[in-house]
DNA sequence: GCCAACGTTGGC
DNA sequence: GCCAACGTTGGC
């Protein structure tokens, strides 16, 4: 049975308007343990995501995206020149892996995650709960139809991907 | 910039 | 194996 994901990513780093002009990706330089066990072992190709744009102004579901190779090898553990990089681990038993993902689609505008706080449907969603740092975490069908839903019905008024001004730039994807 | 929450590390 | 210290995340 297929599952559905969200996905966080800065979109300083990486957004929504990049996984358009790319059409796929790597999502690369997960180091969570948790959630590299979901991309192992519950990730099934054609899975459905939420690129959702993480400590950005505003934060929100900003498009939907494909699973397409889950449970990859990621380069990044192998480079020495990666923030990412991990000496420990080897190319026959890599540590860390990342998936592939494909465009799906853009939403006109991001959902705020104030939006999303105020559906019903989303009321257990793991992502709004305190203290959830996962990067990658499960949706339920109904919540990511929900999320869908509302991507379809938002304006492109609250369109945008600035940095705030915390933004740490170049660090969780 | 602050801070709550949580994961990781390392001394013992 | 415990747990305090430290680092990171991410909303505000």
């Amino acid at each position: 049975m297929a599952r559905f994901w969200l996905l966080k990513c800065e979109p300083v780093v990486y957004s929504i308007a990049d996984l358009e002009r790319d059409g796929r990706t790597g999502w690369d330089s997960v180091r969570n343990y948790q959630v590299r066990n979901f991309m192992r072992d519950d990730m099934k190709p054609g899975d459905l995501g939420i690129f959702y744009h993480s400590n950005a102004d505003p934060s929100g579901a900003a498009g939907v995206l494909k699973i397409t190779k889950p449970g990859l090898p990621d380069p990044t553990q192998f480079d020495p020149k990666s923030e990412y990089h991990d000496p420990k681990s080897s190319r026959e038993t890599p540590t860390w892996l990342m998936c592939e993902v494909a465009f799906v689609e853009r939403f006109e505008g991001v959902v705020p995650l104030e939006r999303l706080r105020g559906e019903t449907a989303l009321a257990d969603m793991q992502i709004l709960k305190r203290g959830n740092r996962l990067s990658i975490t499960p949706l339920t069908e109904a919540e990511f139809k929900a999320i869908r839903a509302l991507g379809a019905a938002v304006s492109g008024a609250s369109e945008g991907i600035r940095a705030k001004s915390g933004a740490r730039g170049k660090a969780s994807r």
